[in-house]
DNA sequence: AGCTCTTCCTGAAAGC
DNA sequence: TGCTTTCAGGAAGAGC
């Protein structure tokens, strides 16, 4: 599942590959994958990628066209991807949207997302700012520590869905929540209100270290992640607790993982990560 | 404010 | 073996 790593490992290669490309044609499959504005067709043509963002999960690329710009954003959601014509493609009903390109390194970019739970949106500068600011918080890559600390500051409820909530700090699912808790040792429930200053700056300093890491290593392919050039993200192999209930602790602490299944599954040590 | 539940959706895996 | 059920989860919205 595409989580801010992954994102960031796609935005990567489209940057490689497509920036100074021109658009030459947008196909759309299915109407209700592309929100309102994707599908008039007067906007593309001639358009050419300036620049290519990630906000938190979500893919922007930026077109200019005779002075204006313009921004294709493409949301994961879970099995969202944007490949390349020369990554194997395993159910190609599921690609919505093609965006042909001429002038750069690969000829076609494609939308592909079986469970459709994502949009791709055409928006301009300001309706991209707006966007954003409706539904992202702080970027985790790039916050200081003073404005984590006060994201943390005076919230009651739990960590992990915080760490979670796309307009708190944008870019953490399930997976990295769980990697992350766990080498801070901090239970998911525990509450955010208890979290001492040291605590929340090694979760600061910790959710960079993990985040960059995975970024590194190209992401976690679980299920069904992959690059656009095709490539898996070796990351999976580092995870020490999110998909392992049964196993053994990593710390050898002698427990085994566990599992919370109530809302999103929880896989944590319930000796290593304690509720404070 | 924050929590739980529901909806969206398909494919893989588990269950019978 | 083959059919049916469950599960996975990001985001939004309802209701409490």
């Amino acid at each position: 599942m595409p989580e801010l790593p992954e994102a960031e490992v796609v935005a990567g290669q489209i940057r490689a590959a497509l920036i100074g490309a021109r658009l030459t044609d947008c196909w759309v499959g299915r109407k209700d994958i592309v929100r309102e504005g994707f599908t008039s067709r007067s906007w593309y043509h001639e358009a050419v990628v300036q620049q290519v963002q990630r906000h938190g999960k979500s893919v922007a690329i930026r077109f200019v066209k005779e002075q204006a710009v313009r921004y294709v954003v493409a949301e994961l959601g879970m099995t969202g991807l944007l490949l390349f014509p020369s990554a194997q493609i395993r159910h190609p009903q599921h690609v919505h949207v093609r965006m042909t390109f001429s002038g750069g390194r690969e000829s076609e970019v494609r939308y592909w997302n079986p469970r459709r739970f994502g949009r791709l949106s055409l928006l301009d500068q300001e309706g991209l700012d707006q966007y954003v600011a409706r539904r992202f918080g702080c970027d985790p890559l790039t916050v200081s520590l003073e404005d984590f600390y006060r994201l943390l500051k005076n919230r009651r409820g739990r960590l992990k869905p915080l760490l979670m909530h796309q307009q708190t700090v944008a870019g953490i699912g399930n997976i990295y929540a769980n990697e992350i808790l766990f080498r801070v040792g901090l239970h998911p429930n525990v509450r955010v209100s208890r979290l001492s200053s040291p605590k929340t700056e090694r979760l600061y300093q910790v959710t960079r270290e993990v985040l960059q890491e995975a970024i590194a290593c190209g992401g976690s392919s679980v299920k069904d992640f992959f690059a656009p050039d095709g490539t898996e993200g070796r990351y999976k192999r580092h995870h020490l607790v999110y998909g392992k209930e049964g196993a053994l602790c990593p710390n050898r602490c002698g427990q085994h993982i566990r599992r919370l299944k109530s809302e999103r599954s929880s896989f944590y040590c319930p000796l290593c990560q304690r509720l404070i």
